[in-house]
DNA sequence: TTGTAAGCGTTATCAA
DNA sequence: TTGATAACGCTTACAA
């Protein structure tokens, strides 16, 4: 690979002047010895070893951006807004996923600190906070997106999760649902209790009482487990005419199931995401939206304001999603006739 | 963030000892000292600098990966069976999103070069040679994935285009259909122009003669491009009975759209993809499957090989994609009688 | 068993 | 307007 010491060579000067010539754009040269040097770069096909210079910069001028997966269009959405924001602040960024193995992400969050990077955006995998320590403890600069750890005193982005189970739940309420389950997996994440919290919260407010049978996790390890809940609610003696899905992937999974229900017991699904596959019109999933792009925005910008003042105190910014009303909420044939109007 | 001479000033040892001892797993240290030396490390919170690593020993043990988005599970799947081959190897993945900008993939193919990674998987945006024969004349490894671009004489794995244009439209005739339509959209890829030939070549084939206003392109600029098409398509004097589509997403639009044709003269669609959307029971849709997984395990083989062998001969290697026939294709009511019989 | 010193490709400082 | 030289953090001969 050529170096600028080939350049020097090539030209006749010295590395420093080349150096000089090529990095910054310095006018105390004489345009000759400007020209000789541009071009002998260019017919050298001369590129700048990026590592090199972070080593004698003493900055990498990068920042990490570690994901779970790419499934789905969430990392996109979030990497649309948030990538111009760094690039127009001079970073270049890095791309990390651990596809969800706790191994992974803490040696994807070790390499970003070997590669010295200046800051990092993480949605992180919940009950990891140790790896989230050692950033910290490093001293660099953290942004949580779209959930955090409780105990790693981060900035955080995120969609209000409360807020949105709430107006999942008020939304079936106004339709006139009166038994409403939720289904959810069991991943711990803060950011799930919280849509879980919001839709006892509306249940109280709404004068119901939480069923606990009504409420229920999906086993991961087992994938029958989503199918063995469906229909076991609706043998329930009592049975749900809604669900509420923290998680959209899930609420998926459970209209598949629910193909097989008779449609007099089948209970309507919403749920907290808002992912293109929901709005197609053969799913017409009524969701909270998780606003992936100002997410992505804003946790940029938090970082960047970081990264210049790392004295700042962490903060939580939660943001409202917006509930978009589709088929799967859709009053078919009318309920019970108690409060019959359409919800916001 | 500390140095390796930091340990070695906290422990009274030269920097050169304390590298070795760090670095390899050197036994000719005494137990006494290499304990030492660990201990401070770990209570320094010691991180070995990647980049004066990689300065030093000129290679930087990372290779990159390029993709146009990350949108739907195609990064996922081919990351999830390359990245443990890469790191098996000694490899860490660098990931590069252009977000289907050719300005955007130049600069991170650029970024590749200058952070000198060691070799680069990539899904290529049409048109882009100039960009990758930078790569290949600084000599860099690169394997294309999926798809690959003309006059760049390198490596590919990727589905076989043709020969799953010719399966999906085999199906479609073996179902009764003689009118087939596609519609695909204005990428010029070789990888969607090898499914366009293998519809063609099916039609042939089959004795019938390939109907130019039949086959139709969406204009990338124009969001109703695809209604006008599709509603046009069943104005036609002889409507098509069933649609291919080389492109899934297309499809999926499509569906939408057709959920307000009579049934009667709504055509049947498949597609060439496999993404887990058209597989949801409410959509439902006839696929040949892109073996991804299989993709990325044998691109990032193929990098391997030809990062240790250069001189190897570039070879494109086509994988056939599994047709899987859902309901999007399943005769509803016996169709004009010629070849009852389902497809294999 | 440990220390010294050169060098990787850059940039920055200062002298010429 | 240019050229030395040191330094960034690390590895690696080689010397002690």
């Amino acid at each position: 690979m050529v170096s600028i010491a080939d350049i020097a060579a090539a030209v006749e000067l010295s590395t420093g002047t080349v150096s000089q010539i090529l990095s910054r754009r310095d006018t105390r040269y004489s345009e000759r010895t400007r020209v000789r040097v541009q071009e002998a770069a260019k017919r050298l096909g001369y590129r700048p070893n990026a590592m090199a210079k972070a080593l004698e910069c003493g900055r990498s001028n990068a920042v990490g951006i570690m994901f779970a997966d790419l499934v789905g269009s969430l990392a996109n959405d979030i990497l649309t807004s948030a990538l111009p924001m760094l690039e127009a602040a001079g970073y270049h960024a890095l791309i990390g996923v651990n596809l969800w193995s706790p191994e992974r992400e803490e040696q994807e969050l070790e390499t970003f600190l070997e590669r010295r990077l200046e800051g990092i955006l993480a949605l992180p995998l919940d009950g990891q906070q140790a790896h989230y320590q050692a950033i910290q403890q490093a001293g660099v600069p953290l942004v949580f997106m779209c959930d955090w750890l409780p105990g790693i005193p981060a900035d955080a982005v995120a969609l209000d999760g409360h807020a949105a189970g709430v107006t999942l739940t008020n939304h079936l309420l106004a339709q006139g649902h009166r038994r409403i389950a939720l289904i959810s997996n069991d991943n711990q994440s803060e950011q799930l209790h919280a849509r879980q919290a919001g839709y006892r919260a509306a249940l109280l407010a709404a004068g119901l009482q939480p069923d606990p049978t009504l409420e229920r996790l999906v086993d991961g390890a087992d994938p029958d487990s989503i199918k063995t809940l469906i229909l076991g609610l609706t043998c329930h003696p009592r049975p749900p005419t809604a669900i509420v899905f923290p998680v959209e992937a899930v609420a998926w999974q459970a209209m598949e199931i629910l193909c097989d229900v008779p449609e007099a017991r089948r209970p309507v699904v919403a749920a907290v995401g808002g992912l293109p596959m929901s709005s197609h019109r053969l799913v017409s999933l009524t969701t909270v939206n998780e606003p992936l792009a100002k997410i992505g925005r804003l946790a940029a910008e938090r970082l960047l304001a970081r990264m210049a003042d790392r004295q700042r105190a962490p903060r939580q910014q939660l943001l409202r999603g917006d509930l978009v009303v589709r088929a799967s909420t859709a009053p078919k044939k009318p309920l019970a006739k108690r409060k019959g109007g359409a919800a916001a």
